[in-house]
DNA sequence: CTAGTGTCTGGACACATGTCCAGGACGGAC
DNA sequence: GTCCGTCCTGGACATGTGTCCAGACACTAG
């Protein structure tokens, strides 16, 4: 577990990586994960293959990348105070649902990428994992209950997990999100 | 989409694939996810390699097989019948818990392999995923809420996969279940 | 005992992944 | 313009995956 000495990119660095993560995306889109190959994507990018390898540990790095970095762009959430705490919580989840849904060959390799066995996977699925948890407290507000946040978020991981793996549509999430939030919400005021 | 032609097999035949089964295990326990190999598996069993890739597509098929065969062998859930609903969602999942519990590192392997996108993979996690819908819904009896039985199924997917992913170890899912149960059953009378 | 049928073997193959390294190109400091 | 350190390149390499096939083998029927 040694980590990695430096950690800042130069101007130029940081617009290759952007370039790598760019062609990721055309390259997802154009042949889906099974296609997918670094080497294809630095071709893209015009860099050689090690090039990529030195920014992105594997295969599945950089595509985890690719969602984190669409997350991480998605705007702060905001509440209609008078919706019902369920409401608030669709909402709170209103644009990630989009973000998959939208384009769920995309959605669907990044679901399968993010559970790769991989260290810096494992990181990025990390700081997902608690940028959803985020949201949903934010709904829920300061003073929620820790067993309802648990509860919510493991029905929303289960929920992603389902549709990407193709048990659930995409287009189901949102109708489903809010059922399941009214059941573990409603229960409590 | 093409089926296989047949799919009985002789004796002989589903030996081997019963030793190939065990063989992994093993592997599995000796070197888990990373270090698993279907060669090593297949010299384990005293088998050719190529023999293996008869019986199954892929190291990830033949991982998930692994786990379908123990849940599959799993008793029926019996119910205490003075137990809230809750708490019988919790016994209908006992054993399943304690399944992967009691070895983690397999578990863990299991998860991973699960996830693979690979058809036959898929067919097996059907199996798995209505294997637990089933024993969820025995719990609720004939009549429950079908809403109630798609939010306990998204926990625990959700559950299932936070631990396999390390965010949860697997001691502390029987507590989290029983709590989401409560959470999600308890509502409703 | 022998032919016939279906299974298993061993090894070669095509391909993807990720690593490594010697050398060239680039850009900033002087 | 020259120098120097950093970054990128191109290609070889080691390893693993899954496929294929010709031939050896075993079981069964006649």
């Amino acid at each position: 577990m040694t980590e990695a000495p430096r950690r800042t990119l130069s101007a130029r660095q940081a617009d290759l990586v952007e370039r790598l993560a760019g062609a990721a995306v055309h390259e997802l889109r154009a042949r889906g994960y099974e296609g997918f190959t670094v080497r294809n994507v630095a071709a893209r990018a015009r860099v050689a293959p090690a090039t990529a390898y030195t920014y992105f540990a594997s295969k599945d790095h950089l595509i985890t990348e690719v969602f984190w970095r669409r997350l991480r762009a998605l705007p702060e959430p905001t509440f209609d105070r008078r919706r019902s705490i369920a409401g608030r919580v669709v909402e709170a989840l209103r644009d990630v649902v989009l973000l998959v849904s939208e384009e769920p060959e995309i959605a669907a390799a990044c679901t399968t990428a993010m559970l790769a066995p991989d260290p810096d996977v494992k990181r990025l699925r990390d700081r997902v994992g608690a940028h959803i948890r985020h949201r949903i407290r934010s709904a829920l507000g300061e003073r929620a209950d820790p067993a309802v946040l648990r509860a919510l978020e493991l029905a929303v991981s289960g929920a992603m997990l389902q549709a990407g793996m193709q048990h659930l549509r995409y287009a189901e999430l949102p109708r489903l999100l809010e059922e399941v939030s009214e059941l573990i919400v409603g229960s409590r005021r």
